[in-house]
DNA sequence: CCCCTGTACTCAACTTGTTGACTAGGCGGA
DNA sequence: TCCGCCTAGTCAACAAGTTGAGTACAGGGG
């Protein structure tokens, strides 16, 4: 049911199309959701149906027409209700992990490797998220932003989704010392 | 797919029966993964009839006759086969930074009662991780042990899992700061 | 002229993960 | 003696997430 709050979350910048909000999706609530476009359809249907969205038909020349959703007024109440219920936490769920977990028995020359794709993959993406805080903060500095901003929302999981990633480099960086250090004695001893 | 890889990796520690399968996947790999009892009867159910693992059953002298399963051949070269493996990246998927991204539009008391239940919530885990890593060194340094352990895969996975939740301190903290600084700004200018 | 990319979707089938209830005996404490 | 917890599961139903293919039109490049 979480993938439906996102969405609404994700609505309060305004209406958007199912397209819209799968490239959205994976711009700024990717920070900490993600999604196919297809789960998206599905769930916009079923949150019109229960009212919680409005949609909009619009005709575009040379474009396919397209459906505009917007928040109903249920909506908001509903992700008020949402905002005020209790949280589970989760855990990180990452198959890196489950392969790393398992590496000692396995191709650890291979892990290695996936290792090290995803370290650059994580720092693609701080590149990415840093860019997004500049747009966000505009020429305003960081406290100026928290004190003014109509929303800190989605700075405050921004920031989140940034230090998750800060923390995947610095991990996948100490395991590949780690696993690099003991090939090395494992090859003189053996 | 990988919760079953997550059991083939448990069960390189050697045979163990579902219910202490589970109660390990909640010491141990809840670092990175978690799941319920049924998803794992399931599974393991399913990984049996596959060739996976092998069921060897147990009877006990005033307990419930119980299954204890291990890793065959073929599991352990599907294991293999899965760290040699490309593996996707995942984000966050955490109820409660949706909350935060929608908490300027919610309630933000209820919000900040959450993320401070989290993170005490996550000071009990690190805790936990803590007394689970002194536990492995024993009386070794890290150096120590990453140099003479048979397997580092469960070390390396623990620091992930214990960065992953200092990190979920720091930002709850900031959080927490940020939205109760707003409120007095609020308070005083409404 | 044709192919590729981008917009804007839809449908179907499948795998994973969640929830809640149920069985059944032993153990310990009030 | 009864209550509730611990061990060790099972069953059923449902919700959520994934994968892959298909539709349709428009614009641009070679």
């Amino acid at each position: 049911m979480s993938l439906r709050n996102a969405v609404m979350a994700a609505l309060l910048d305004g209406e958007s199309s199912g397209y819209d909000l799968a490239k959205a999706f994976d711009a700024s609530v990717a920070n900490f959701w993600i999604c196919t476009p297809q789960q998206l359809y599905r769930e916009l249907d079923r949150m019109e149906a229960d009212g919680l969205i409005a949609a909009r038909t619009v005709e575009q020349e040379r474009r396919p027409t397209k459906r505009l959703f917007s928040l109903t007024a249920q909506g908001h109440e509903e992700l008020t209700r949402f905002t005020a219920s209790p949280h589970k936490p989760t855990a990180i769920r990452d198959e890196l992990l489950v392969a790393v977990l398992a590496a000692d028995s396995g191709d650890v020359e291979a892990v290695k490797a996936s290792i090290r794709e995803r370290r650059q993959w994580a720092e693609a993406k701080i590149a990415r998220y840093e860019r997004l805080r500049a747009k966000l903060l505009g020429d305003r500095t960081e406290d100026e932003f928290l004190a003014t901003a109509e929303r800190v929302g989605p700075y405050l999981t921004l920031l989140r989704g940034l230090s998750f990633e800060r923390d995947n480099v610095r991990w996948c960086a100490r395991c590949l010392t780690v696993l690099e250090r003991r090939g090395a004695r494992l090859d003189t001893a053996g």
